[in-house]
DNA sequence: CTTCCTGCAAATATTTTGCATGTGT
DNA sequence: ACACATGCAAAATATTTGCAGGAAG
């Protein structure tokens, strides 16, 4: 038997609307992995949410982890994107509030900012190209204050700049 | 026989005294691999650059292509980044100039800029973290001028935007 | 009882690697 | 000669898809 809309954590009744205003079904899945997604720590990828799933018994296919959280990206509680590796990363979204992240190339990591003035710039910069913006993404790579006083490999390092694809 | 130095463009110059600080080997492939990534009006990827080369009558294999790139990044010669589709883009860096891009989501074009004082607020906001900048990555999706007079396939440009993982 | 969902395995797409052979230095 | 490079095919990685059986509305 179904819980009440009301003993529901607010994403998943957000997601249920979402689900029912096209005509897709609420299922045990996409509930697991919605609350596995908001009770991850920030930062994860498709497969770190498999693996999570899985050890607390839900076995859920790793073809319909990438679809659900597909899903969550087209209905907003989820944001998708890449940090110049191989694989895709995403976030639950906990505000409508955008940020943009600093990435720590020693510990992996993933500090958030957000600085209006920042925003208003490239709108100025769109402008002056006709440019309707969209979408943007803005990301730093560096070393974060702890790893700064760490000694840090810097081969590995020089490496793992040289490899970025962003 | 080879030609002597001065003959060469300086990219290829300037690759050859790369490989040999290296003591890699200077070979067929790989000048003709630098001679077509310069003649490659910006933005191109790896199966573009194989395929460019094909036409030419010059068979260089995906394997070949793939190993010399990333010699080019590592020379400097090369940038490699990602723009949210699932496949690296790279470009020949022609001035040590750094830019950031405007990406048209319905024709592709690729519009580069720089603003020193976008750059400088970077600066800033790192140090308010105390973050060692190393790399940044700046995008910003819309659409063109033209595009924007174009009539454009809402849905299409709906599912490209929600697509893009950065 | 219809429509949508799931897991599986196979397919895709991109990039990397092992190995035998070939080539600059 | 030696070390490094190349092409090929197989592997690795990340993600998507077709299909047959299963569950939600």
């Amino acid at each position: 038997m179904r819980k009440q809309k009301t003993d529901r954590p607010e994403e998943q009744q957000r997601f249920e609307t979402f689900l029912r205003s096209r005509q897709l079904k609420l299922t045990g899945e996409r509930l697991e992995l919605v609350e596995e997604v908001f009770g991850q720590a920030h930062h994860f990828d498709a497969d770190q949410l498999h693996m999570a799933l899985k050890q607390k018994g839900k076995a859920i296919s790793r073809a319909t982890v990438y679809r659900t959280l597909d899903l969550l990206v087209q209905c907003g509680l989820v944001r998708k994107s890449s940090f110049g590796d191989q694989h895709a990363h995403y976030e639950a979204v906990r505000s409508d509030e955008h940020h943009d992240h600093l990435i720590c190339l020693n510990c992996d990591a993933i500090i958030e900012f957000f600085r209006p003035k920042l925003e208003a710039l490239q709108d100025t910069i769109c402008q002056e190209y006709g440019f309707k913006p969209m979408h943007h993404s803005h990301q730093i790579f560096g070393l974060c204050k702890d790893c700064q006083a760490l000694e840090t490999d810097a081969p590995t390092l020089a490496h793992r700049l040289s490899q970025l694809n962003v």
